[in-house]
DNA sequence: ATCGATATTTGACACGCGTAAATTTACAGG
DNA sequence: CCTGTAAATTTACGCGTGTCAAATATCGAT
């Protein structure tokens, strides 16, 4: 099925029996040339399998087909999931996703955009590490690249954002808790992005409307190995008998996960049923929680409809030319997971 | 800081008073200059900070700086892991990593190499799916590209594999809890890669070098929710009572972690203590192996050799011009870590 | 057959950089 | 000061594609 071999579309073009301009048409898109054209260069296409070069067609493109995706910390998997996702539905609409991790460095965060501006990207999905981040770098980049925020908020820096109503899914996890058992208190450590402090706040003004005495437990750790921290310093709290309630909200699943791990530890039966010590909680429906023991009650992030609508936004962005409205923030609903833990 | 802006290299040579060809040397390579000749380009560098138009350069260049990296899951942070780690040895060599990942599905394996083809990289590090790829597509491609495998074997395809001796590994923790109690059983799905049929097979022969008759337990499932198939077929088998031995060595820990859950689920106690009914050991030493309850015995796959051997090699293989040598095989031997588990 | 509206072809230039050959300049050592 | 050598400059061409203007071909409808 290989005749000679054809090293551009001059020769290409050629042995198509079709000038070169128009085969360059058709690779922009197959639908600009006339039906009889484009079965000659298809198949031209099955016998000599060329491909047109990128590097030279990126050269002469003011902006390119590539979709830059920026997410904080890879090795999570919430983080590879949405990844996941929202690289399928650039390839379906022609694009060319290109995957950065800034592996909760901000210096790496940078470099990134720095890269990511070289590779004239259409657009770019960027979830920023949050409280790390270089937020001037981040404007500055917003600034010359379409860009579309997820997960984690930077007021008023690039064309939208999508994320989780923290509110709303922090206080229906409050409620139902409330209602099946002691009020929580609040296991956070310090907020690595807004969400975190979002979500401290939504508990206290859930508690306060509910009549309850807010009751936060800040604990000490930094980074992203949030298991870790939850582990360490749960048993620390286990242990110094600082807990006034039996129910423990965690700030996040990894968080909770830790903590789980701790009371295991410290011989505390984890769960809602008798003969159980404490109720744990989580936040996020992160992909492990269905597996821990207990399986971990939690609200659910609508992991789907965030990059789905990310996705969407970040084109509607790129086609209609740009920042002709206004900053959009959408924030999707929770969804209550009950499970045995709580 | 800003200047006039430059647009190419041509403009940026003449507002630093240099020859274009002698700035392009410098970005080759910097010391390739007289030190006086960096100074002066160093200087207009931050006067009005110009970069090389990436395309451009990698047009002309038959090879570029790029290293892609392929894994065939990146949810699964075992890959992430690896992955970060390979990124960071790129950097630092003065490479472009480009992460790709096949999300377990063969068809994107084989149009990802297709594309890697034409981005023209210095070298690939690919962790194949396993007996889901196109074998005959990896070999075609490993022909074409300098291309190091890793995690996964495909006999006799790229310049080397680096691994894991699961023989090894295996054999360790048989004779681990052969020792401390009843010689366990081995439960394991379809083998998505060999890694999994060498696994099942140093089983048995450390069984039977043991004097003990090896029991498999070979679960229906297939694709890479491993926790799913575990937790699933994890209850199936509780409730079924096939169980001959109280001892399950799960083929990975992504496995092991569903059959601890499911063993939760059906009321067994889990660990090596007294009033325990389950001993449960896994294989990789996975991320979050660390927080299960009771935290899974394992054995810990050499995360980081892997990743720096894989590396080494392929710049190995890049810079002394290719397959001189014979292909090597190169497997890092796993640390037993004994948890509560078993 | 004629005509107008599209599609295509031709020819040419642009993009930004790599790279080679020949020439000139800079620098160290005597 | 001279000289040999290493470094820099000049000049020029090549890479593979985008894109434009003008000329020509094709097609459907009148």
């Amino acid at each position: 099925m290989e005749g000679p071999k054809i090293k551009n579309m001059e020769e290409f073009a050629a042995a198509s029996g079709i000038s070169r301009p128009t085969v360059s048409k058709y690779f922009h898109d197959m639908n600009s040339v006339r039906a009889s054209t484009r079965r000659k260069i298809e198949e031209a296409l099955e016998q000599y399998d060329y491909r047109p070069n990128i590097y030279a067609i990126n050269q002469n493109r003011r902006l390119t087909k590539n979709i830059g995706i920026v997410v904080p910390y890879l090795a999570d998997p919430f983080f590879a999931e949405i990844a996941r996702n929202i690289e399928r539905r650039c390839l379906d609409r022609g694009f060319w996703p290109i995957l950065f991790s800034s592996h909760g460095e901000p210096t790496l965060e940078n470099d990134i955009l720095d890269s990511l501006r070289s590779l004239k990207p259409a657009g770019v999905l960027l979830a920023p590490l949050g409280r790390a981040s270089d937020k001037g770098v981040i404007a500055k980049f917003c600034n010359d690249v379409p860009t579309v925020l997820f997960d984690s908020n930077v007021e008023g820096v690039g064309k939208a954002f999508i994320g989780s109503d923290n509110s709303q899914s922090i206080s229906l996890i409050v409620e139902y808790l409330c209602r099946t058992g002691e009020p929580p208190c609040f296991f956070e450590m310090p907020p690595i992005n807004p969400n975190a402090n979002k979500r401290r706040n939504a508990y206290i003004q859930a508690m306060e409307r509910l009549g309850h005495p807010p009751h936060v437990i800040h604990v000490k750790g930094e980074g992203w190995g949030f298991e870790e921290v939850g582990y360490r310093e749960g048993i620390r709290m286990i242990k110094s008998r600082e807990l006034s309630t039996n129910t423990v909200l965690c700030s996040n699943d990894r968080l909770a996960i830790g903590v789980l791990a701790a009371a295991y530890g410290e011989g505390l039966r984890v769960g809602r049923g008798g003969g159980c010590a404490l109720r744990i909680a989580g936040h996020d429906d992160h992909p492990f929680s269905r597996f821990t023991c207990p399986p971990l009650t939690t609200v659910a992030q609508d992991y789907a409809s965030i990059s789905d609508r990310s996705v969407e936004t970040l084109f509607d962005v790129i086609e209609n030319g740009g920042p002709t409205e206004k900053r959009v923030d959408t924030l999707f609903e929770g969804k209550l997971v009950m499970r045995e833990s709580a």
